[in-house]
DNA sequence: CAAATTTCTAGACTTGGTCGAAACTGATGA
DNA sequence: TCATCAGTTTCGACCAAGTCTAGAAATTTG
C-alpha cells in the first residue's frame, strides 16, 4: 500500500458530509470552495469513471452549481493534486477516475464502458528500462474489448 | 509471427515504388487511388508514429496532393484493413502507427514523443478473464515517462 | 475590509466528421 | 483500343464536441 494519504483516506474513510471533503482538501492545499466541495462529493462517492460532460451534468442536475470553465478548471486541478486519474482510452474524451489505487481497465470499444481490473489480476514481468534522464508517470494496462455479436 | 500478410510484406519487403504499394493495397481489398498510394507511402517508409495532421503536412509538402478529408478517411480506412495501429495515448490527437506487430509504448508526456518497445521485452501474467460476451480488440500497455528535469 | 484566489460568461481553437457536388476508376462491349 | 457509364472516391466547405482562454465579477481568507 503506497498510495498518498489523501487517497488511502479516501478509501477508508466513509465521506458524507462537506466538513469531511472540505478538510481533504485542505489536507492536499485545495482551497475548498463550494464547487469543488460539490464535484467531489460527486466524484468520490464511489469508484467510478467519469468525463466532464457528466461531472457537469450530475453537479447541476438541481440548479446551476458550477460553470463548464470551472468544471474543467477542478477536475485538472484534482488530477495534478492526485485525487482522480485521468484515463485516456477514447480520442474523444478523457475519463476522469476516483479509484487512484493501481488498478489495469477494461474497455469495451463498442459501447465506450470502461471497467476496473485490480492490480494484482495481472503481472507485468520483465519491465523494460526508463529511457534515460526519464521517470515514470504511471502505467496504463487497457483491455480493449468489443462486444462479441457487434457487426464484425 | 502471426500477423496479416499485408503487415509481413510491408516489414519483410522494401517497398519503394508505387507499384508495389498499390498490390499490397489491393491485396487487402483497397483500391490504390493516388492519394492513398501517396498516403501510404509516407506512412510506410519505415516504423513510426504519426498524426493525421502530420501526415496532412508531409502529403502536401511539395504542392496540394490530399485534402484533410481524404487523410482522415483514408487513416480510418488503413485502421479498419489493420494497416496501421492507431495509439490512444495523448487525448488531443491519434496517433497512426505504421508497425502493427505486438508492441508496447513509452509515452513522455512532457514532449509527446512515442517510442517503440518490443512486445517480447514485457511479459503480461495472469491475464484477466474477458468478460462474458466479448472478445479482444487488442491491448495496449503505455508506460507514460516524464522528462527527469521537467518542472515539478 | 483588502488582497488573493476562484468562478463565470463568452468565445476561440483543434480534432475529426458530414454533405453534396465533381472527379476518378475500372468493367463492359462496340 | 476506346467510349461509356455505374460505382467509388475526393474535395471544399461547413459543423460538432471537447477543451481551453481572457477578462470581469464574485468569493474566500486573514
Ligand atoms: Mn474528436
Ligand atoms: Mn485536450
Ligand atoms: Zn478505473
Ligand atoms: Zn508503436
Amino acid at each position: 500500500m503506497t498510495y498518498t494519504h489523501a487517497m488511502e483516506t479516501r478509501n477508508t474513510l466513509k465521506i458524507d458530509t462537506d466538513q469531511d471533503i472540505a478538510s481533504q482538501l485542505r489536507k492536499v492545499g485545495i482551497t475548498p470552495t463550494q464547487q469543488r466541495v460539490q464535484i467531489a462529493e460527486i466524484l468520490f462517492a464511489r469508484p467510478q469513471h467519469m468525463s466532464a460532460d457528466q461531472v457537469l451534468a450530475l453537479v447541476n442536475r438541481d440548479g446551476p452549481t458550477a460553470s463548464k470553465a470551472t468544471i474543467y478548471n477542478t477536475l485538472g486541478l484534482f488530477a495534478r493534486k492526485g485525487l482522480v486519474r485521468e484515463v485516456i482510452v477514447d480520442p474523444s474524451k478523457v475519463f476522469y477516475d476516483s479509484n487512484t489505487t493501481i488498478h489495469h481497465h477494461f474497455f469495451n470499444v463498442d459501447t465506450g464502458e470502461l471497467t476496473d481490473i485490480p492490480a494484482d489480476d495481472l503481472i507485468l514481468n520483465n519491465m523494460p528500462e526508463l529511457p534515460p534522464g526519464t521517470e515514470s508517470a504511471g502505467i496504463d494496462v487497457i483491455f480493449r474489448i468489443r462486444s462479441r455479436d457487434a457487426r464484425h
